[in-house]
DNA sequence: GGATATGAAATCGTATACGAACGTTAGGGC
DNA sequence: GCCCTAACGTTCGTATACGATTTCATATCC
């Protein structure tokens, strides 16, 4: 049996790569997306490449103007902000339901992670941290009963990744603080605390980071 | 000016005129959905129409299959739960932060609107009600800062619509109950509650009326 | 000189066509 | 009788082609 992967359909492998250009920085906000020339680098038609760059507008990657064309989207501070706040919810309710799920063996894993994570902190390595940030989240949401849920994490994800590639830099302040917070979350899920605590610690990281990102931009501007 | 909507392009109309359907009931969960078929149907080619289908399937209203094709959404009980229980979550976070910026008019307005949805229980009016009660969560929702949040309660609603129409029925107890909630929920925005508060009494609110599908469920199957 | 009309170039939107993959059914072998 | 195989029909996937729309540069008029 041939793999799946390499059985990918032409809009599959254009939406990939498309996707990991902008993720990368290749292609930076407000660059041009032509369809035919993207076909032409990709080796494909132009069909297969509008349904990518569709399914890239609904994600919310790229803007799409009809008879105009798409661009890398723009990073709206603003709306980089939304989209965190957003995020803090509904992770947040995605951590309170899986809480209770978790069992020891996955609390252990989940600290194991952070522990790499916090060695990765001193030997600065930005790209491995933010791989294991991925994989904590992973071990987290394991057994999350609510897969409509954890869609919406996995969405926000992605949103906010590409987002950030291109102008935002890794803050090792603010990684610092995660992994403090990823500590006393799990601290607090191994206390069997209530659904409600949990939400509210775990929206609570974010609303730091975030804050964080307030007080930076603030600074920046000053 | 020729009204945009004239001017939609024959992918939108092919998502517009399908979603319709879906929604309506015409097609009901597992029908079959087929490209050349559909294109036949609506008067165009299949490339806008397979165009349409995947949006559709990206809102999770439709399933697609490489190389089978797509079929409506099933509508799996459990599957209804977790949107239900997503939906809950992400209201109740877009109403905490929708409050403090409804000022007392978009009170009075909401207000209003909750009296004509109590006046059509009386009518039975199901239709009406349905409206009306999108018409309350558009006033609630007006001012709310967040659009990203707000795009999230669409696609909920949107999705859950979809399922609901061809299998749920209008429940005169359970819509009864949302009326009463609103009112509650209203007067706790005026009272100037604070924004934890607020969304654990819109959380609840839809936790309602999910204990109350719960429990129709339930004594179906007795 | 500035504003407006006009043309060409670039790009998108969609129809059509054909190859590929999948499910099904008929036929033959054990 | 059952299973395996092969041919068929159906439907999807994508390349190509052409019309529609926008944009930009140029020329013209006031």
């Amino acid at each position: 049996m041939t793999e799946p992967a390499l059985m990918a359909s032409k809009s599959e492998q254009a939406y990939s790569a498309v996707k990991a250009r902008i993720s990368d920085g290749t292609y930076s906000p407000g660059h041009r997306l032509v369809l035919a020339r993207l076909a032409h680098d990709l080796g494909v038609s132009v069909v297969p490449v509008r349904e990518a760059i569709r399914r890239l507008e609904a994600e919310g990657l790229v803007t799409f103007q009809r008879n105009i064309g798409a661009t890398v989207a723009g990073i709206d501070p603003t709306e980089y902000l939304y989209t965190m706040q957003t995020l803090s919810i509904v992770e947040g309710a995605a951590t309170a339901l899986s809480a209770p799920l978790i069992g020891p063996a996955g609390l252990d894993r989940a600290r194991a992670v952070n522990s790499e994570m916090r060695a990765c902190l001193q030997d600065f390595d930005p790209v491995r941290f933010t791989r294991l940030n991925q994989d904590f989240h992973s071990v987290l949401f394991e057994h999350c009963p609510n897969p409509h849920l954890l869609d919406l994490v996995h969405r926000g994800w992605t949103r906010l990744a590409s987002m950030r590639s291109s102008t935002f830099r890794f803050v090792p302040g603010r990684a610092s603080e995660s992994v403090t917070e990823h500590d006393a979350l799990l601290d607090l899920i191994g206390s069997g605390a209530g659904a409600d605590v949990i939400e509210r610690a775990a929206r609570l990281h974010r609303s730091a980071t975030l804050d964080a990102y307030l007080a930076r931009t603030g600074a920046d501007n000053s």
